[in-house]
DNA sequence: AACCCGGGGGT
DNA sequence: ACCCCAGGGTT
C-alpha cells in the first residue's frame, strides 16, 4: 500500500499548470507591450551607470563580457578597470606574459576564462590582423564565448539583432510570462532563447539587451524584487500570483563536496617552493606550495607518513601547523591546513616541476584566494 | 544530460 | 545555510 509522499520535494509549491501561459504562443500585441514598457523604462528610469556601457570598442566590450561571466558587475568592475588600463588594445593583451595576465586575474575565479581570453587575444592579433570578428557565428566560434557572450558582443559592438539570455533574462521572462520550464534544461534554454528573440527591439538591440539585464539586476532581483518600481508590474504573472520566489525554476540540485588540502610550505633562505597547478582540476595555471590532498582529515602525524610526504624524510618535529581555513565555493567546501617546514641542511627531495621563489617575488605569481589569505595573515610572506 | 569550474554578496 | 551572479567547456 503506497503512503502519501509528504517529502519536502513533493510539497514544494509549484506553479499551477492552469496558470501557465505558454509565452511562446502569446500574441504579438502582448509581446510588443512588454518590449515597449521595458524600453520606456530604460530611457526614463534606468540610472545604472557602468564603464562598459556606451563603450564601442569591440575589444573592450569583449573584455568586459568575459570578466562578467557568472560574476556580479560590482565584483568585476575593478578587474575591468585594471585590464583596460594595462592592456588598452588587443595587441597589448596578446603580447603580454602569461604570468602577468594571470596575476591580474587573481582572485576573480573561473581561471579558464583567463586562459581562453589570452588564447583568443593572441588569435585575433596574429591570425585576424587585430580585427575582431563581426558576425554572430564567427564571434561565438572564439574560445570562451558561448551563446550569451556572442549575442552581447554582436548587439553592443555592432547593433546586430541578437537577444542576450543570461540569468537576469531568465528571471524577468519566467516571472513576467509565468514560464516554469526549468532554465537549466535543454528545453528551457530553447524556449527562453526563442522568446527573447521575439521580444527583442530590433531597432535598438543594444538598448533592449541593456534594459532587460539592468531591470533584472536592479528591480527584478532574485530575492525581494522591487515590484513597486517595476515598469512591467501591471501584467506580471509572478506578481499577480505571488510566485516571485518560485520563478524561475531550476531542476538540478547542487551537491556540495568536501575536500581536504594540506599545504607544506618549504622555506629555504627566504625562498618558498611553489609549482604551477596542472591537470583537470580547480585552479588550473595558478601556483601553490607543496600540496597533499586526502579524502578525509589528517593529523600531523598522519600527514608525515602520507605516501607523498614519507619519501621526503622530513623531521616531524619541524613540521609546524601555522594556519587552517575553510573556503566555501559554489559546489565545494575546501578545508585547508598550512604547515611550515624550514629546510636547514640537506634539501628535501622535492618533486620535479616546482621551483624556489624569493618571498619578494611571490607577488609576480597568481595564487588561489585561500593561499593569498594565508600569506596576508603572515607578514613573513609579502 | 551531467558535471566541472571561484569567489563574493544578499537574505 | 543557501542562492545567485552580464556562463562556458568537457565528457
Amino acid at each position: 500500500m503506497d503512503s502519501p509522499d509528504f517529502s519536502e520535494e513533493k510539497m514544494r509549491p509549484v506553479v499551477q499548470p492552469v496558470y501557465i501561459a505558454r509565452a511562446i504562443r502569446m500574441n504579438k500585441a502582448q509581446q510588443q507591450y512588454f518590449t515597449r514598457r521595458l524600453m520606456h523604462w530604460h530611457t526614463t528610469h534606468n540610472g545604472r551607470s557602468l564603464p562598459w556601457k556606451e563603450e564601442k570598442d569591440p575589444y573592450k566590450i569583449w573584455l568586459s563580457e568575459i570578466i562578467l561571466q557568472q560574476t556580479r558587475a560590482q565584483q568585476g568592475l575593478p578587474y575591468y578597470l585594471k585590464f583596460t588600463e594595462a592592456y588598452p588594445r588587443v595587441k597589448d593583451l596578446a603580447t603580454a606574459e602569461d604570468e602577468e595576465v594571470f596575476r591580474l586575474w587573481q582572485g576573480l575565479g573561473y581561471y579558464n576564462r583567463c586562459r581562453n581570453m589570452l588564447g583568443t587575444a593572441r588569435y585575433i592579433h596574429h591570425d585576424l590582423e587585430g580585427k575582431f570578428p563581426r558576425t554572430i557565428e564567427s564571434i561565438q566560434a572564439l574560445k570562451g564565448i558561448g551563446a550569451y557572450t556572442a549575442a552581447a558582443i554582436a548587439s553592443f559592438a555592432y547593433g546586430l539583432p541578437h537577444a542576450v539570455v543570461d540569468g537576469n533574462v531568465y528571471r524577468v521572462l519566467s516571472r513576467y510570462f509565468g514560464i516554469d520550464t526549468p532554465i537549466d534544461s535543454t528545453a528551457g534554454k530553447k524556449e527562453f532563447t526563442a522568446l527573447a528573440d521575439q521580444l527583442l527591439d530590433k531597432t535598438d538591440s543594444a538598448g533592449y539587451n541593456q534594459a532587460i539585464m539592468d531591470l533584472g539586476a536592479t528591480v527584478c532581483k532574485p530575492a525581494s524584487p522591487d515590484c513597486l518600481a517595476c515598469p512591467l508590474n501591471d501584467k506580471c504573472f509572478a506578481r499577480k500570483h505571488e510566485l516571485w520566489n518560485d520563478l524561475p525554476v531550476k531542476s538540478k540540485k547542487l551537491i556540495v563536496k568536501k575536500r581536504h588540502f594540506y599545504y607544506i610550505l618549504f622555506l629555504k633562505d627566504n625562498q618558498l617552493w611553489i609549482r604551477k597547478r596542472t591537470g583537470d582540476d580547480i585552479w588550473q595555471n595558478l601556483y601553490e606550495p607543496f600540496l597533499v590532498e586526502h579524502k578525509a582529515g589528517l593529523t600531523t602525524a598522519e600527514l608525515a607518513t602520507h605516501e607523498l610526504v614519507k619519501p621526503l624524510k622530513l623531521k616531524k618535529a619541524d613540521l609546524q601547523l601555522s594556519g587552517r581555513l575553510f573556503q566555501r565555493l559554489t559546489h565545494r567546501v575546501i578545508e585547508t591546513h598550512f604547515y611550515l617546514y624550514r629546510i636547514k641542511n640537506t634539501p628535501a627531495a622535492l618533486p620535479t616541476g616546482g621551483k624556489w621563489v624569493s618571498l619578494k617575488e611571490l607577488n609576480k605569481y597568481a595564487f588561489p584566494k585561500s593561499i593569498i589569505s594565508f600569506f596576508e595573515k603572515n607578514a613573513y610572506f609579502y
